[in-house]
DNA sequence: ATGTGCACTTAGCATTCATCTA
DNA sequence: TAGATGAATGCTAAGTGCACAT
């Protein structure tokens, strides 16, 4: 029966790329592979490519899944031939203090409606005047917003759902924690109060204000640095040396990631030597000046057998620690936003450390320095109590603009960026924010065909700037590529999007195996992951794509007329609000929609409903490739499991033996207590086939998970009604496909979504 | 058109927590 | 009950896109 489902249920779909574990074992062995050797592999792949056949026959999805994350030599040389065009860095400090926010424009807030006027002068203003409505004549698009905006049936409405709230909780609180939750801190009661505010049936602000009122209590700062205790020696040359604190401080950070592949890098050595040197003092500085020369190995054997003992610490201990923390986050973890209190996401300051660039940058290594009060910038309210900076020190400076989201600012050291304070994913700020780009998404559906038909037209323009920007376009969509600002060069690792794409990104083959115009991507994304496809294209495109390479080095644009902001200024008016990530979104959420509707099937037990869930959520991942390194245990974990399924097998036949032996027996005798014990059988006989399905399910669903991360696209390309719908259409718990900090994101979804919403 | 600063979203990896197993 | 394991959470880097200046 079992074997059978499961045949079953890959039939069903084809978003399989096939799970080749022999051929790519090895490569996967360790994850220090990613980075390393990069060239041979490339020509390996092509080699492979050439001479496999593809087994995936899902259009979108042909790719390899061989995708691994890597360093591309190539950039070497780009960054060489372009050496030229290098601006001066702007790493001076820029302290340049504006008090007063700008006036800015006004931001597209597309909800209100206008048939409910609030009092409050302050909103009137700005309630009919949304840009976004009144700049475009075209509204072809809109109306889906006004569907969705938050309907003020405030009583009935709120009965109703106040009910259902009161279900999710029981359940949650059945399910997960209760006794913990009870002895914790009293605060937990406000916030669960607070959990209860449902922001999405109010009106929004409309003026381009993001608060009125806004009190905290400020950041966490990074705890001093504690000196080693002597005991802990450091070598140089093979001499015992005695480091002050500022130098010392600097080593123990290098010291504590000895043993990770970043230390044994040029680049990183390099670049923390030189800021580690900075630090010390001139008499360090003169012995010191070969990095191979030093012994960390004392320093990290500490900082090893101190996270032993804290592993090892008793239950009082860690209890302890644990009540610390939560004491810090209830009174730092909190502010108040318009009567109400919200999390905040990160109160802690990033505590200085040594830089971890991803893939092949040339920072890292570097010395992010410690942040201190005069470095933060706070934004509060006026009249809030501002928050106190630790004593004897003084804020950066304290404003108040409402303009924005963040509570407090710095800027740091390694690339000149800002960094913020922020609420929590649940709060109303980032709420509305989420729910209204999945508005914009759902508006795309409605004109997609009309840009469609608009970029494929395009692709015939006598302009060359057409053409690129149609072509790129049809990327963009088609496989969900992002948008790809330019960046500076040097200062980052060589990574690429759609609109930077170079000629030695792509490769075009006229016939490949036995397909037509064949184009094949091979370029490091966001976080230097690499995307790997192979996908066959129009003719048209392809022709395109041969003239735009016409005369062109490896270290060219691929599009050398086109950028994004180009692109997003076509975009914008197409259609009020599209810009280039809006097709990721859309694409997204229009796979998983599409994607369940075909592998769902009512009649599956709820195992199998989640397993089809978590396919289409692959689609989704797979089309946005959003990957990940296959887990250090995966192989051995598949394993376990495998033999509990056999297990699970054996358990299966002795129970089916047995049932027969007890059908016999009552064949016989039919008395009573026989054919009790016949149903007895029986029953064990289904709950251990449940068991087994279970099992099997799960080892599907892990194997195919090898590379994939689902998280990221749950989290930001899927609409969460869409997940809700279905959660509620076939009877699964919401529970079983968000966890509690999905739930609280998603909170305004699961209270709105009905099973018929449609993306 | 181009450059730059700023605000905010998206991303994968590291660490911690909770649960299961021996 | 310790230790292993997978899930959840935390952390912060790396993107996008817009406003504004030149």
């Amino acid at each position: 029966v079992c074997v059978d489902f499961l045949t079953d249920l890959s039939k069903i779909q084809m978003l399989f790329f096939v799970v080749d574990t022999h051929k790519h074992k090895e490569k996967h062995k360790d994850k220090e592979y990613r980075h390393k050797d990069y060239k041979k592999d490339k020509e390996r792949d092509k080699f492979k490519h050439n001479n496999s056949e593809h087994k995936d026959h899902s259009e979108k999805k042909n790719r390899d899944n061989e995708r691994l994350k890597h360093t591309d030599s190539s950039s070497e040389k780009h960054r060489e031939k372009h050496k030229d065009k290098d601006k001066e860095r702007r790493r001076e400090e820029k302290v340049k203090s504006s008090l007063i926010a700008k006036p800015k424009k006004e931001k597209e807030n597309g909800y209100v409606s206008p048939a409910a006027i609030k009092n409050e002068p302050e909103e009137d203003n700005g309630l009919y005047s949304s840009p976004q409505h009144n700049k475009t004549s075209r509204r072809e698009c809109d109306d889906e917003e006004f569907d969705c905006k938050p309907k003020k049936v405030k009583t009935e409405h709120d009965k109703k759902s106040k009910k259902r709230k009161h279900e999710y909780e029981e359940e949650d609180e059945e399910e997960e924690v209760v006794n913990k939750d009870k002895n914790v801190t009293e605060g937990k009661k406000s916030k669960k109060d607070e959990e209860k505010w449902k922001w999405w049936e109010e009106e929004r602000s409309t003026d381009g204000s993001k608060w009125r009122f806004l009190e905290h209590k400020g950041p966490v700062f990074a705890p001093p640095y504690e000196p080693l205790p002597d005991k802990v020696k450091f070598y140089y040359d093979g001499k015992l040396m005695k480091l002050a604190a500022p130098a010392e401080e600097v080593a123990t950070f290098f010291a504590k990631m000895l043993d990770h592949e970043y230390t044994t890098k040029d680049v990183f050595r390099k670049n923390f030597f030189k800021d580690w040197r900075k630090e010390m003092t001139s008499e360090e500085k003169s012995k010191i000046t070969d990095l191979n020369k030093c012994n960390f190995a004392g320093m990290n054997e500490y900082f090893k057998a101190q996270s032993e003992a804290r592993k090892q610490m008793s239950k009082e201990e860690k209890q302890k620690i644990k009540e610390d923390n939560e004491r810090i986050l209830q009174e730092y973890g909190f502010c108040i936003m318009d009567n109400h209190k919200e999390r905040i996401g990160n109160f802690r300051i990033e505590p200085p450390g040594l830089f971890r660039g991803r893939g092949d940058h040339p920072k890292m290594g570097m010395l992010k320095r410690r942040i201190r009060p005069e470095d933060i910038i706070i934004n509060c309210s006026k009249d809030s109590k501002h928050p106190k900076p630790p004593p004897g020190t003084k804020w950066k400076e304290v404003r108040h603009d409402n303009k924005v989201t963040w509570l407090a600012s710095w800027t740091e050291n390694i690339q000149g960026s800002i960094k913020y304070i922020m609420l929590n994913p649940s709060s109303r700020i980032k709420g509305e924010k989420d729910w209204q780009k999945y508005e914009t998404a759902r508006r795309l559906k409605k004109c997609v065909d009309r840009i469609r038909n608009q970029y494929r037209e395009d692709w015939k323009s006598k302009e060359m700037r057409i053409r690129q920007r149609a072509v790129a376009l049809y990327f963009i969509d088609k496989l969900a590529l992002r948008a790809g600002n330019e960046k500076e060069e040097g200062e980052t690792a060589d990574t690429v999007g759609c609109c930077s794409l170079r000629v030695e990104h792509i490769n075009l083959y006229p016939k490949l195996d036995d397909q037509e115009y064949v184009v094949e991507f091979d370029f490091l994304g966001k976080d230097s992951i690499r995307y790997y496809n192979r996908i066959p294209v129009e003719k048209r495109v392809f022709k395109n794509l041969q003239l735009f390479l016409e005369n062109k080095q490896p270290g060219d644009d691929l599009f050398d007329r086109l950028n994004t902001s180009i692109l997003n200024k076509h975009l914008q008016e197409l259609m009020d609000g599209l810009t280039a990530k809006v097709f990721r979104t859309y694409n997204a959420s229009i796979t998983l929609q599409q994607q369940l509707k075909e592998l769902s099937c009512s009649d599956d037990s709820v195992p199998a409903k989640i397993l089809s869930y978590n396919r289409a959520n692959r689609a989704v991942a797979i089309l946005c490739n959003h990957q990940r390194a296959p887990p250090k245990t995966f192989e051995k974990s598949m394993q376990n499991l495998q033999t509990k399924i056999d297990e699970k097998q054996k358990q299966l036949s002795a129970a089916r033996k047995q049932l027969k032996a007890a059908k016999a027996e009552h064949k016989a005798s039919h008395d009573d207590k026989s054919k009790k014990a016949v149903e007895v059988k029986r029953k064990a006989v289904q709950r251990i086939e449940e068991q087994l399905m279970k099992l099997q399910v799960q080892a599907t669903d892990r194997e195919e998970n090898k590379q994939i991360a689902l998280g990221t696209s749950k989290l930001n390309y899927l609409d969460p009604r869409i997940s809700v719908a279905w959660c509620k259409k076939f009877g699964i718990p919401i529970e079983k496909i968000y966890n509690k900090t999905q739930r609280e994101k998603f909170a305004w979804a699961i209270d709105m979504a009905e099973k018929d919403f449609e993306f």
